[in-house]
DNA sequence: CCGTTGCCCTGCCAGC
DNA sequence: TGCTGGCAGGGCAACG
């Protein structure tokens, strides 16, 4: 599923392979994957357009396109997207090809189908909905606490809101509770100043680490080459219900907290 | 405004 | 072996 580092290491990729493109035909298989606003054909409106920009927001990837239009693509758990030479290496269920003046072609598959790439208009606010970019200089201990002060919901919860911090979801949540030595369920406005402060710096430590790994690849994770992270095997409690933990030898239970499977350890997060 | 619930969708796998 | 039911989960709409 990719979150934060993953489309931060699909976006480094792509920004070698397709800026500077100009996109000859568009192939949309699946209608309702590809957005475009009302009264407003995708297809024909992308077709044309050069690409002069990749860059990320949260979990989205977004193509700045030369008429000053973007396009924005959403993974969710099972998207990708991979430029290839051909036809030939086309992944299963893709549903939207970019095909690129000189053969080349950018293909967006999703086998789950939640994923969408919209085309938004220059103008358009897109994004004013997401939170802080949990690595750029905006997120201050100061913003992070402004954010848990007075919160009951579990922190873990507020971790994955993305119209508070974008970019977060569930194995870099759980990782960097782990690795802040906090209890997925504590209320946010609970947490004492200094585990905020280690929280936050966990949540850029993880990020970060992931980033030079080149994200984690539990199953359906490639980047813009099709290659798989590396990330995976730094996992401290992600997936490792029974296993013990790599800090206090304390087993990992999995628990269910805001509908999503929590993994950590009740030996040493408190 | 805030938090919760249900829905979207298919591959996978435990259990029979 | 073959089937099935349940689970996985990010974002969004609807609701209280």
């Amino acid at each position: 599923m990719p979150e934060l580092p993953e489309v931060e290491t699909i976006v480094r990729g792509l920004a070698g392979k397709v800026v500077g493109e100009t996109i000859s035909r568009v192939e949309v298989r699946l209608p309702r994957i590809a957005l475009a606003p009302p009264r407003v054909d995708f297809a024909a409106a992308v077709t044309g357009e050069r690409i002069v920009g990749v860059h990320r927001r949260g979990k989205y990837a977004v193509l700045e396109l030369a008429s000053g239009a973007s396009l924005v693509t959403g993974l969710r758990m099972t998207g990708r997207l991979v430029v290839a030479a051909n036809a030939r290496h086309e992944l299963p269920g893709t549903h939207v090809v970019l095909h690129f003046k000189g053969g080349r072609r950018l293909g967006f598959s999703d086998v789950r189908t939640f994923g969408r790439m919209r085309l938004v208009g220059s103008n358009e606010a897109w994004d004013e909905k997401l939170g802080v970019e949990p690595l750029s200089s905006y997120f201050t201990p100061e913003a992070f606490i402004g954010m848990l002060s007075g919160r009951t919901t579990p922190v873990k919860a507020l971790l994955l809101d993305q119209r508070r911090i974008a970019g977060i979801g569930n194995i870099y949540a759980c990782e960097a509770l782990w690795e802040a030595r906090i209890r997925p369920s504590r209320p946010s406005g609970r947490l004492t100043k200094p585990a905020a402060h280690r929280l936050r710096r966990a949540i850029v430590d993880v990020l970060e680490r992931a980033i030079e790994m080149r994200g984690t690849s539990i199953d359906d994770y490639v980047d813009a080459d099709g290659l798989q992270g590396g990330f995976q095997n730094n996992l401290s409690v992600y997936g490792k219900q029974g296993r013990p933990c790599p800090r206090c030898g304390a087993g990992i239970v999995r628990t269910v907290l805001a509908q999503r499977g929590t993994w950590w350890c009740r030996g040493c997060q408190k």
